[in-house]
DNA sequence: AATTCCCGCCATGGC
DNA sequence: GCCATGGCGGGAATT
């Protein structure tokens, strides 16, 4: 992977205290890299890919991100040609999420198979599908292509002359895409993509603008997790890799952008740690009326500790927003059991395996909040508040956050959501609920998985020392996914549940109560994990069943890929150990339900 | 030297 | 005209 590339291993990280005194512009040397349109990309997802999101106006998005509109557009673009968003008006897009993924994939493909062949005749009555309006498409050019397409069927082409203006970045994206998912080709180089996106002569100029946009879509595409960086098989030329829609990536924020632009009008961005409680009261009567006091009070008081919480980070140690590179691969083997000396192993280790760009500044998040703090009743403020706490542990990075010995903060966390929690009783509640919870663990799992793969690794390469270390950090991951699935089972079980009123709510707890014993499960080993995952099964059937008695369709909540991922993971453990129970039948039988429902499932996937 | 791709000029296309 | 869009290519940063 990474060599030993020169690199400044330091880089100035100024951030900590900026004072409002304008912006000092030091030596912004700041990499290329921290201006690209993949990080802008996921800066913007980051920004709205979350709850009640519905429009977002351009000039927003480029002061928030705080780069040019320009840019906006590029990434406008791409993302509305996969379905992630539709414009609405000028200035206006409306946010239709990952969701709508899938269906503008399958789209894609239909529309790529049939544009191999099929050109001559103009056929196409359009629209049998639903899907809103859209149109454009049409395209007719004179077939004149064919000839030679050394492999695969390949794509259309965009020939030359076309009219519409859409001739770019929008269409690029469907046919680039399409080039991956109506052939098996699943890496495909960019100049191979651009001489067959444009078909013919390889105009040098021509190409080589083309080649850009393709570099600008990719990014893009590649900050979506749809494709990946990688090289060709044969040779080492860079070449992308096709990953599909695989859920929802999980955003960090991880801007700094963000908070220059911000200076400029909120005051926010300097100085968190100075406000203070008084302003939690500042909102505006109007809509505010009879809300339960207890939320405001909860919403408040952990709304302190969090304010607490950062600053006791800020002063202690510079919270280190970690050098984005990737720091290359050179830590000592030399074992030594000082303990000091262990510490800074994994320091590097830490370093060394941190995704670059992963580390997220909180006070931009704050900022973010906080700007929308003073216009929520305080109800929304109560739960959003949850959500954000949600985020903050969510992107916790092996090693240097448990090192330092933060991981008891979460507690804090888990109690505030269960003191909340007993009040739930709206289906927005509920979705909000389990956001939260969801953003909590989501964080525990990826680190998981990581710290998993790094001990595999590291255990290849022998490095005992490391190992161990690893391991404790592991076993330390683990607890706390048990922790808190206990305590979503505790909360399930002794107060949602019984006071769920309806079977739709029933359901969603079950089905929930399902998601995380699959969690569970999947951080165990062994026997214990066949346990787990057994008990995953009766829940879901259970949530099941009364989704089939109760619900009407359209209501259903189970979700067909958490099932589908359970029965798997049923099969694959049986198999491994010969369990030959009636495991498998239990797994056909939730795979008949689901099949037999997945036709009325299609197009929901709302609850993700 | 080749690859990657940011920046922003300026052509469009509404109003 | 003005403003919102968005091609498009120079040429700088990175590899």
């Amino acid at each position: 992977m990474s060599d030993l590339p020169p690199e400044k291993t330091n880089m100035e990280l100024s951030s900590s205290s900026s004072m409002p005194g304008s912006s000092s512009s030091l030596h912004h040397s700041y990499s290329r890299k921290q201006k690209s349109l993949g990080l802008l990309c996921t800066n913007f997802l980051a920004l709205y890919n979350r709850h009640g999101i519905e429009t977002i106006g351009l000039d927003d998005a480029s002061s928030k991100l705080g780069v040019e509109r320009r840019r906006i557009y590029d990434i406008v673009n791409v993302l509305e040609s996969v379905g992630v968003l539709t414009r609405r008006a000028k200035n206006q897009y409306t946010w239709k999420g990952f969701a709508a993924i899938p269906a503008a994939l399958k789209e894609l493909q239909e529309e790529g198979a049939k544009d191999t062949f099929h050109r001559f005749y103009v056929n196409e009555n359009v629209k049998g599908s639903d899907d809103e309006d859209d149109e454009e498409e049409s395209s007719s050019q004179p077939l004149s292509t064919s000839q030679t397409d050394t492999s695969k069927p390949s794509l259309p082409d965009s020939s030359k002359i076309d009219n519409r203006r859409e001739k770019s970045l929008g269409l690029l994206t469907q046919n680039f895409i399409k080039l991956f998912i109506c052939s098996q080709a699943t890496i495909i180089s960019l100049d191979e993509a651009a001489k067959l996106l444009l078909g013919d002569a390889h105009n040098t100029s021509i190409m080589r603008t083309k080649v850009r946009r393709l570099y600008d879509i990719a990014n893009v595409l590649s900050s979506m997790n749809l494709i990946e960086k990688t090289h060709t098989l044969d040779s080492r030329k860079p070449a992308f890799k096709w990953l599909g829609y695989n859920g929802e990536p999980t955003f960090t924020l991880s801007s700094d952008l963000m908070m220059q632009a911000e200076s400029k009008k909120r005051v926010f961005g300097t100085d968190l740690s100075n406000v203070s409680v008084k302003r939690s009261k500042t909102h505006d009567s109007a809509t505010e009326r009879s809300l339960k006091m207890k939320h405001h009070a909860i919403a408040e008081s952990s709304y302190n500790r969090i304010f607490d919480a950062h600053e006791s980070r800020h002063g202690s140690r510079g919270y280190e927003f970690g050098p984005f590179a990737p720091a290359t691969g050179t830590y000592p083997t030399a074992p030594l059991e000082d303990s000091s000396k262990r510490a800074f192993d994994v320091e590097n280790l830490v370093s060394d395996y941190r995704p670059s760009y992963q580390n997220q500044v909180l006070k931009d998040l704050f900022g973010h909040y906080m700007d929308a703090w003073k216009s929520w009743i305080a109800m929304q403020q109560c739960w959003s508040l949850m959500i954000l706490v949600g985020y903050m542990y969510k992107d916790v990075v092996p090693g240097r956050e448990y090192l330092h010995g933060q991981a008891e903060k979460y507690d804090d966390m888990v109690e505030f959501l269960d003191k909340v929690a007993k009040t739930v009783d709206t289906p927005e509640e509920r979705n909000l609920l389990s956001i939260a919870y969801k953003n909590l663990i989501a964080g525990r799992r990826a680190s998981l998985k990581r710290t998993r793969s790094i001990e595999k690794k590291e255990t290849k390469k022998g490095n005992t020392n490391n190992v161990s270390i690893i391991k404790d950090h592991r076993v330390k991951i683990e607890s706390e996914i048990a922790k808190i699935c206990d305590r979503v089972f505790n909360l399930i079980d002794s107060h949602l549940l019984p006071s769920a009123s309806t079977a739709d709510s029933k359901v969603f707890y079950l089905k929930m109560k399902g998601d995380y014993h699959r969690y569970l499960s999947d951080s165990k080993t062994g026997a214990e994990k066949i346990k787990a995952v057994k008990r995953t099964l009766e829940v879901y059937k259970s949530a099941q069943a009364i989704a089939l008695n109760d619900l009407p369709s359209t209501n259903t909540l189970i979700s067909t890929k958490a099932a589908l991922k359970t029965a798997k993971a049923v099969s694959a453990i049986t198999e491994m150990h010969g369990v030959r129970e009636e495991s498998y039948e239990e797994t056909a039988l939730i795979m008949s339900l689901i099949l037999d429902r997945i036709t009325l499932w299609t197009d929901e996937l709302k609850w993700s």
